[in-house]
DNA sequence: GCAAAAGTGTTGAAGCTACACCCATGA
DNA sequence: TCATGGGTGTAGCTTCAACACTTTTGC
């Protein structure tokens, strides 16, 4: 009976996104079999004394040297078809992180090359394993991060304007939103984001308040909730 | 190199939740080791052939005799920690599900018994393995579920009125919330749910219309999305 | 000065809260 | 008839969308 329990290694993919003129993704290309030359998710098995969390974290410093576990990594899901690997069973959990600014994307392990591929794209692209599930998983995953938390400011750099906030809006969502309104609504969530007191003026124009990720991780409910009493 | 990585056994574990005067949740006591007597999630291996997600369907089905796959079972979190299970690594999945009305409670399998305890209880047992943390999380996401989905309508039977529908609501958060105004918000979100044109007096009173579930998933942001265009 | 981006003011429409009030049933 | 819960009306307030307009920089 027990010997019918089927024994798994397991594996973390991080789907790794930017914002930049779109939304992007950091797909390596793989430099040995199964599916070797083809794009995949960067990951990798959960090493001895590890939980998957931590091997999410690790594959995401490795992937693109920022320090993993300051970074916001979300479970999307975890994926155990008894064939998605030709290895034999591998179940693999998926975290989406969305970071700031690409970094310098760094081939290491198994990969021989990685790159940024707008997400459209990546999506119609072959991708090994059952990895454009998972993208697609993570990418709907990451929309709805942004309706519900305040996760788009994990794509910003430490510091930011509003107007940056509101581009990760307009390029996750697609279209435009009132520069002003969309500025009275967020400095007006309390917690939200915070005034660092500094200004910048590197988008152009007047100079910009600086702010910072409050502490608020999620943006209030439309059937907000009751005040507490039992 | 390859026999560094850990080869694991996969359970699903699933925090069946429901709603009476409070917040309750379907434990089992163990009837054999590890931890045998103490109270635990219902949850149990994957087999051959199974991926993790019809393991957890297969397991509501066995404790509840409900059909698994037609209720809501929303993944929560996987526990992976190399400790966490005294026969070995065995990491686990875990779901959390949220019934209507709590059918009859089925011993079977490894469980000495089963039997349904407000969460608050709950939270304060000692349970078996990392259960505790695993309800605890399971609740959380439960909670925001409410906040951010229409999931509250899985807690409803199938025909449900508006004030079944409230008191989910305001059982879980705990607070009044006021009927009137409760009553329009449901029933102009667009989706959330349908009239069947049926109604009940079953809750005592004038009768009360009944609806159903609608095809809405997710309630509507606080900032909203702008038009798509690109 | 001119262009560009930041941020504030304003106005009419829409939504929300609190609570009164009527409705339709069972007892 | 009364009690009970269902559902609508309404007044006052808040929020929102749209867009005009002022501010502060770089060039």
């Amino acid at each position: 009976m027990r010997d019918l329990i089927p024994l798994v290694q397991l594996t973390a993919d991080v789907v790794i996104l930017t914002v930049r003129q779109e939304l992007e993704v950091l797909l390596v290309r793989r430099g040995k079999p199964p599916f070797e030359g083809m794009l995949a998710i960067p990951g990798g098995y959960m090493e001895p004394g590890e939980n998957l969390w931590q091997t999410a974290v690790r594959e995401l410093q490795e992937e693109t040297s920022l320090d993993g576990m300051a970074h916001h990594l979300e479970l999307v899901g975890i994926y155990t078809d008894p064939d998605r690997d030709p290895r034999g069973q591998v179940a693999s959990g998926a975290w989406v992180a969305m970071i700031p600014d690409p970094p310098v994307a760094r081939p290491g392990g198994d990969a021989a090359a990685t790159q940024w591929l707008p997400v459209e794209q990546a999506l119609e692209s072959a991708l090994a394993f059952d990895h454009r599930v998972i993208l697609h998983d993570a990418v709907e995953r990451a929309r709805r991060s942004l309706d519900q938390s305040t996760a788009a400011v994990s794509f910003c750099r430490k510091e930011f304007t509003v107007s940056e906030l509101r581009r990760v809006y307009e390029t996750v969502w697609g279209g435009k939103l009132d520069p002003g309104n969309f500025h009275r609504k967020v400095t007006r969530i309390e917690g939200f984001i915070e005034r660092t007191g500094r200004t910048t003026t590197r988008d152009g124009g007047r100079p910009a308040a600086l702010y910072t990720a409050g502490a608020r991780k999620w943006l209030p409910p439309s059937i907000p909730r009751p005040e507490m009493s039992a």
